[in-house]
DNA sequence: AATTAAAATTGTAATTATTACAAATTTATA
DNA sequence: TATAAATTTGTAATAATTACAATTTTAATT
């Protein structure tokens, strides 16, 4: 489990001021990178904070989320997920149990923009749908 | 504008009867490269056929998408949009004024999935967020 | 320490994209 | 032409997210 010194810092360095609620949140999210939605992390520590509201989760990704701090990661059309690994890396979703993996995949430091336009990039995101070993031998 | 009988085709290629509502999303798909959704779809069709619903439009594009004949692009967390360029390539979308542009990118075809599981892999995205040159001197 | 102001959290209601579903219509088949 | 199958339609339901006002907590000032 990451110390909350860690957790405090990451909240600091991305300049948002660590509250109970948002470290809570943090640290849920450092602790599992299995990319959850604002509900499952709610369902989590609604038991730990009793009076946590999922306004407040909402509100609290969102800031996360606007400061850098995590990644909001949109490879489901029912809801978006989060994730504390802020580094580059492309995910993959089973279209039929719905998980969400990283996938380590090679060549994605090398991938150039070419655009006429002079865009400013704040973000990337690499996607791969499919079925994953298990969901794909249950439909044989 | 696309002839009547490519739009057909498309459709027939990909194994989806043809009917009016089908062709006609189809073909506005295929003329409007501009990523619309369901409802800008819906708004531009439904003064030509008076009959038109909302959920046949919704229904169409999920059977096209499922049959491969168009593509999802879930780039934008509000809704979906729709692409009928079916070629592998990435998307840009501006923050700031909300427009989807494709974003010619160099190396796509090098990206290489090493996972330790044998994943099916049935489709890829990349996205970019960011703002566009017209918004970057708006916000100066 | 008490007072005031600012920031954060909370609860409820509203919004909105999408889907479920059953009825109506159209198309294909016998 | 009658019947079955497929498609379309309209309405209602679902569910994720946001708006917003009230409450609580934290920080700043006296």
């Amino acid at each position: 489990m990451n110390a909350n010194i860690e957790v405090k810092n990451r909240l600091l360095e991305f300049g948002v001021k660590p509250s109970l609620q948002r470290m809570a949140i943090m640290a849920y999210l450092m602790d599992n990178l299995i990319h959850p939605n604002a509900e499952t992390i709610f369902n989590h520590l609604y038991p730990l904070i009793p009076t946590l509201s999922k306004t407040t989760v909402y509100n609290t990704l969102k800031l996360l989320e606007e400061h850098g701090a995590i990644l909001a990661i949109n490879i489901d059309e029912k809801n978006v997920r989060y994730d504390a690994d802020i580094s580059e890396h492309a995910h993959f979703k089973c279209k039929r149990c719905g998980v969400v993996y990283d996938l380590p995949v090679k060549g994605i430091e090398n991938l150039q923009i070419e655009s006429p336009e002079n865009l400013q990039i704040t973000e990337s995101r690499i996607y791969y749908k499919g079925y994953c070993e298990k969901c794909k031998k249950k439909m044989n």
